[in-house]
DNA sequence: CACTAGTCCATGCAGATGCATGTAAATTGA
DNA sequence: TCAATTTACATGCATCTGCATGGACTAGTG
């Protein structure tokens, strides 16, 4: 909704320069980027992609399945899995409580450090991350077909580097470590 | 983090094709897209663009602020705002109601009919939303200052393509409509 | 006009969230 | 080696959320 005032909507921008102001340009492209991400979101949800579990719990768990998964549990510490979702420590000591409890993750202490703690995936987290995954990823792609694989190319790319350019993450607590990366 | 398996990440992505399989690129996308809009809103709130208002509530507010404002009070219906934030109805409700109590917003019964309420910004509502605003639009701008405004319209116009296309809307109840405009 | 159905918003209640803080383990320094 | 500091999680507590439901009002039918 909104930006109704302009008929011809920014949307039809191809041409540079589009000829509004461009103050309102980067409010513009904020805006849309904000809500097109939510409604996806949303539409994600009530398409059922998720299952029984949250948009967050699905974070952690594909989170885990990325982790390595070599070693004999392949987990991630709980701060780390904290990090890469962009949660509090808190909550996320929490989610993964719930985890723990349906028997979708194990918390056991860190070797070598006994104040951390190991989350990994159980065997029936890591199918439900899989059944989950597949779905999903059949989900994004018809979300995303309007574009041409060229055109998500050079969506990523621009998203990409606002989010090189924004705030170096752990700006709050905690080290602040970039693991792997795309 | 993510897509550990191939080194050459797609971030790269620069011509055509990009080498990598289609279904990959989709996933890429969406990843990218909802991280950046997670991360930049997560930076906004942490640089105090919100002041004491949360983001959802700013939200209400600047919808509020947006519609029309040109009758005696020019505000919205609950169930529009609702809409317009992509938030549950009752969450809207409880919200409205704290809004209210802080002085930010005024209800009163709808002219017309008598079950509908009608929310209005209050002055000190007008005078917040504007000052967070100002504080807000200048946050926009620096996060999306590594973009040209070509290319800012560009962004814009690929998302926006995405949200048409995604699930029209009102899916679950309420009419849809699209009032007024920024 | 009576009656059923539909719309709009508020509320009960259970669960999730997050800030501030507490506890245990590791690290530093004398 | 031991106190002081720092790091890593966990927990108390006060919201905030949202689903299911309820209450008030309007619209549609005979």
């Amino acid at each position: 909704m909104t930006e109704p005032t302009r008929p011809s909507g920014p949307t039809r921008s191809s041409g540079p320069g589009s000829g509004l102001p461009p103050v309102r340009v980067a409010q513009e492209a904020w805006r849309e980027l904000l809500r097109t991400s939510t409604v996806l979101l949303r539409d994600f949800e009530a398409a059922g992609d998720f299952g029984e579990l949250s948009v967050r719990e699905y974070d952690v768990l594909r989170a885990l399945a990325e982790s390595g998964g070599a070693d004999a549990c392949g987990g991630l510490r709980l701060g780390a899995l904290a990090e890469a979702t962009y949660l509090p420590q808190p909550s996320m000591s929490r989610l993964v409580e719930r985890l723990e409890g349906r028997g979708l993750v194990a918390r056991e202490s860190s070797p070598g450090d006994g104040r951390g703690t190991l989350v990994c995936l159980t065997e029936a987290g890591r199918a439900t991350q899989r059944a989950v995954g597949r779905r999903h990823v059949r989900s994004i792609q018809a979300a995303l077909a309007p574009l041409s694989v060229d055109e998500l190319a050079l969506l990523t790319d621009l998203v990409a580097r606002l989010r090189a350019h924004a705030e170096p993450a752990g700006a709050g607590d905690h080290q602040t470590f970039e693991r792997d990366a795309s």
